[in-house]
DNA sequence: TGTACATCAGTGAACGCGCGTTCACTGATGTAC
DNA sequence: TGTACATCAGTGAACGCGCGTTCACTGATGTAC
């Protein structure tokens, strides 16, 4: 074979990483394929060879950076619990970094407006982030675990929109310090009965 | 003349208007100048006589939109404090219909790689729904007004992103109850000293 | 060992389409004389 | 009262451009004989 075995998927692959950085930077609709593919080193009408549609790509894009983000939560987690976790996500750094960052904060409002198959996937996701959440919970409190997440994505979107770097910073902190505070309260005052 | 006076800020204010509706909907990108006109009545070569530019129709857009909802949840909060803001915005009929909603959830994303003086317009409106949930909160906490209204917007984004019916009430009624702890934790267990 | 052929990842022109923006024009009205 | 002209909101063709997708082709390699 003029390419070496494993050759085909690694370009795959490549093309998918460079996709869910560049989407979660500047949105899925305003990166084009041909520009993708020049990212990668190679021409737009190989494309097709790869993924049956953009869609496609769309799909295993955004889940594999949700994947590997959750990757890197999950170890803040085990290292500073819910406090670790916080303090990865409402980052400065993440803030300023939508390329590698979490793509429910850069893509939920555009991924609303697409297909089931690929809300599916982000929903999915969505369960696993949850998931994660409540194992650093008193009781593993699901449903304090869906707000502490909602206000986590919200609390990044909005330090990313506001043109204000001290209301920005602001932002990422209180929503940090309510989080901890509803932990807190969930926590049983005493054992239960 | 041939249009009676005040015509023509008439049609301005009405393209504004659709605008907003159908940027709310379906995001500013996917919105064309053209298709925009053709739902006023107009052809689209008339844009340019009321805009400089998209960009000035997306700033007035969504500055008009976003000083409405800020009325109807001024007015949620006269009547149910608090609560009664959380339960308007946290409804699944406002989930339901983001083309009438508001536009921090379904633009922040999106609105962040925007020009400065969108991005300012944006801040000033942010920082006056901020005030107004702080005017329902014990001590007029600002630093928990923000971590509310960041829980409201991720919320409200993620209740429309997710595939699940149940789970996406679930997202709404988490957070609204969160909120509502977090604001009986602000106030001051007794009188300062 | 040398030649003919099959494989297949990647190429690049082309498709129809919609984008934001510009501009010469239309035509109904109000005003000037 | 009747005619000539100015005004100006709206029209519609055109601009260059990028979009997602298709497809006939290239050319380096491995295989068959």
């Amino acid at each position: 074979m003029r390419y070496a075995k494993g050759h085909k998927e690694a370009t795959r692959k490549q093309i998918a990483r460079i996709a869910s950085g560049r989407f979660r930077r500047d949105g899925v609709e305003a990166v084009g394929v041909a520009s993708l593919m020049a990212d990668a080193g190679l021409t737009h009408g190989g494309f097709y060879s790869h993924f049956s549609s953009k869609e496609e790509l769309v799909r295993e894009a955004i889940v594999g950076a949700l994947e590997r983000k959750r990757g890197q939560l999950a170890q803040a987690g085990a290292e500073g619990g819910l406090e670790g976790i916080l303090r990865a996500y409402l980052r400065p750094s993440h803030r300023d970094a939508p390329a590698r960052g979490c793509a429910f904060a850069s893509l939920a409002s555009e991924i609303a407006r697409h297909p089931p198959a690929t809300r599916a996937a982000f929903t999915r996701e969505f369960e696993a982030h949850i998931a994660l959440i409540a194992d650093h919970l008193p009781l593993g409190d699901r449903a304090v675990a869906l707000a502490i997440f909602s206000a986590m994505i919200g609390a990044l979107q909005l330090a990313r929109t506001v043109n204000d770097a001290d209301l920005s910073d602001r932002i990422l902190e209180s929503a940090t310090r309510a989080a901890l505070t509803l932990a807190a309260v969930a926590a049983p005052p005493s054992l239960p009965a």
